[in-house]
DNA sequence: TCGTGAGATGACAACGTTGTCAACGAGATT
DNA sequence: AATCTCGTTGACAACGTTGTCATCTCACGA
C-alpha cells in the first residue's frame, strides 16, 4: 500500500480510502491510485486490517465430521448466509471428541472470528464463557451446548420421532422396534422419548426388549435384530434412530432376506431408489445451517443482549414404501 | 498481553516468549506469567501475529460445492492433512461459478493463507498468476487449471473409464452408451476418451448416436434413455460419466421399468442395496485431497522451485451386479 | 472584502504481536 | 582479579492497515 501511494504520488490514506470505495476522493486521483494497484498487483492484507479494526469477517463452524452429509449440507447453507454478510467460513470437524473441539474452538476465537456456530460434541462448554464474554456470539446447531445457556437451533427430534410411530401405528403395527444412539446423545434421547410417547399414547406399553441404545456399528445392529426379530414375539416393525443406523439395518435385513417395516429417522440419499423405497422422517440441515447462521448475523450485527433463543425445525415424515407394509 | 506482562510484573516479550513456550525463561517467571494467562483469561491475537510473521496458518479451500459427498470427503482428507501442520482450512463453494471462484480466491489471497487447493470451475486461472509469483502455492485438484501451470492432483478418468467399458465388454455387451457431463467440463472429456479407446480396442466402431454429453438433469436423461433404448438397435449396456447422472438414470430405469447393463463412474452412497448393486468405477476423493494437501504444504515448506508435479490417483471398479447383466 | 463551511487530502498514532539487539548478571576461564 | 561466555530479560521498532484530527482549497454569501 506504501508502494501504491508512492507510485500514484499520494498519501497512503488516500490509497486506504479508495481500496475501501469511499466517496470523498477526487476522480482524478482515484484513476491514478487504480493503475497503481493494478500494475503492482496489490492486495489489501486482511491481517492489518483485521488487527487495527478488531474483527476479522470471519466465522468459525464446528461439526462432527465436514464429510458427512447432514454436516455437509448444512455447512453450506452457513456458507451461503455468510457470504450475504461477506464473511469467509473456517470449518472444522470435532470428530465427536470434546477436546479436539475445544482446541478447534479456542483456535477460532485465537483468529478473532466474528462468531461460532457449533455442533457440540463434548457435554462441557463453560470454557467458552470467557470467549463470549468478551463479545464472541455463540449458537449451537443440533444438539444444546453442556453446561451453558446459549442461542440454539434443534431439530424437533421428539416430535419427528412420534410422528414416525404413529405413522408405523397406523398401518396396523403393534410390537415396534427402536434401534438408536448411544443414551448420551441428545438426540438420540429425544427421539428415544417421542417413540415412548406415541406408544404411551396409543395405550401399548413400551417393552425395554424392543429398544437399543448403542453407536451405530454392522455389529451392535446385527445384535439388535437378534433381539428383534427372533423372540417368540418378534417385532413387525422398526424405527431407526438415525441414518447411519438405518443403513446397517438394511444392510443387515439384507443379508437375512428378512422384512420388516421400516422408518428412518433422517433422510438418506437413494432412498426412493430402495425395494422398498425408505420411508424417513427427513431433517432438514439446510434449514437448520440457514436458520443458526441468520441467528448468529443478528446477534453479531449487535444484538447481544436480546432474550436467548432456541429454534426448533421441524420434521417431515416421507412415504415411500418400507413405512407402509402392513402388520401381518 | 500487555496487561497479562503488567500483571505478571515482566515484560511485554517475556510473556511473548512464554506464550510459545520457548524454553529460555526463568521457572518462576514462566509460572507467573501463566497465571496471569488464566487469570485474564488470555488469548493470543493471530491477527496481529500473522500481521508480525507474514504467514497466517491457514489454507484456502476451493471446491464446486462443499455439500456434494465427492467434495466433502476431499474437504475433510484436506482438513486431517491441515491440523497436522497446525494449520485451519478455510472452505468455499464455487457452485461451478467461474466469477465466484475468483472472488473467493482472491479473498483467500487477501487473507493471506499460506496456499490454495482449487477445484477449478472456470477456464481461466491467469488472475491467479500474481499471486502464485508473490509465493502462494497452488495446487488443483480434479481439474487442470485453465491457461496456467500449476501442481495437479487428478483421477485416471480415462483409464477408469475404459476399465468400465471394457467390464461391460467381457459381459457380452457390444452396444453400449454413454451418457456424461458437458463436453467442457475436463473430467467429462476424458471419460468420454477412455470410453472410446475401450470400445476402438476391441474393434467396435463409436456410434455417435449411443453418446449423450449434457449437464446432468432429469430431463436430458430422459431424452438420452429415450435414444439409446428407443431405436430399431436399442444399447444392451450404459456407462454413466458421472454420479449425479447415475442418480438421474436410475431413477429413469426404475420408472420405465427399464433394465440394462450399468456402470457408474464415481461411487453412490447404498450402491450396494439397490437391486441390482450398482456396479462402479469409484474415484477416491479422500486420496486426492490428502494427496492435494501434501503436495500444498510441501510447498508450503520452501520446495517452491521443485518441478511441477501432476498426481494421478487410481480408480477402482467394484461389480455389485447391474454391471454384470449379461447381454441378450 | 472577508468570513464561513464543505469537501479533499495528509500526518500520525494505534491495533497486538514478534524479531533484533543491547544490557545485565552469574559462573567459568585465564 | 580480570576477562570471557552464556543465558535471561527487556526496550524498541516494525508488520500494513485505518480512525482521528488538522490543514488546505475553493465556493459561497454576508
Amino acid at each position: 500500500m506504501k508502494d501504491v501511494a508512492a507510485a500514484a504520488g499520494v498519501s497512503l490514506k488516500t490509497v486506504s480510502r479508495v481500496v475501501n470505495g469511499e466517496s470523498n476522493v477526487n476522480d482524478d486521483l482515484r484513476t491514478a491510485v487504480l493503475e497503481s494497484i493494478a500494475e503492482l498487483g496489490f492486495r489489501r492484507n486482511a491481517s492489518a486490517r483485521d488487527l487495527r479494526q478488531g474483527r476479522s469477517g470471519t466465522i468459525g463452524l464446528l461439526l462432527e465430521d465436514v464429510a458427512d452429509p447432514f454436516y455437509s449440507i448444512l455447512s453450506r447453507a452457513v456458507e451461503d448466509v455468510a457470504r450475504e454478510h461477506g464473511t469467509m467460513v473456517f470449518a472444522g470437524s470435532s470428530a465427536e471428541d470434546s477436546d479436539r473441539e475445544r482446541d478447534l474452538a479456542l483456535a477460532f476465537c485465537e483468529r478473532r472470528v466474528d462468531g461460532l456456530i457449533i455442533v457440540p460434541a463434548g457435554s462441557s462448554h463453560s470454557y467458552l464463557l470467557p470467549e463470549m464474554r468478551a463479545g464472541i456470539p455463540v449458537v449451537f446447531v443440533d444438539r444444546p451446548p453442556g453446561d451453558i445457556e446459549a442461542d440454539m437451533i434443534l431439530t424437533d427430534n421428539r416430535g419427528g420421532s412420534r410422528r414416525g410411530v404413529e405413522h408405523l401405528l397406523s398401518h396396523g403395527h403393534r410390537r415396534i422396534g427402536f434401534i438408536g444412539d448411544a443414551p448420551e446423545i441428545y438426540t438420540a434421547g429425544e427421539r428415544l422419548r417421542g417413540y415412548r410417547e406415541a406408544l404411551e399414547a396409543a395405550g401399548i406399553a413400551v417393552s425395554d426388549e424392543l429398544v437399543t441404545q448403542a453407536p451405530p456399528s454392522p455389529a451392535s445392529t446385527a445384535d439388535a435384530l437378534d433381539r428383534l426379530l427372533d423372540g417368540p414375539t418378534p417385532a413387525t416393525a422398526l424405527l431407526c434412530g438415525n441414518s447411519r443406523t438405518t443403513v446397517s439395518v438394511l444392510r443387515e435385513l439384507a443379508r437375512r432376506d428378512a422384512r420388516l417395516a421400516l422408518v428412518g429417522f433422517d433422510d438418506v440419499e437413494l432412498g426412493d431408489l430402495l425395494q422398498p423405497g425408505l420411508t424417513v422422517v427427513a431433517q432438514d440441515p439446510g434449514a437448520m445451517g440457514a436458520a443458526a447462521a441468520r441467528l448468529l448475523f443478528q446477534r453479531i450485527a449487535g444484538d447481544s443482549d436480546g432474550p436467548l433463543q432456541t429454534v426448533t425445525i421441524g420434521t417431515r415424515l416421507i412415504p415411500r414404501g418400507s413405512g407402509e407394509l402392513a402388520a401381518p
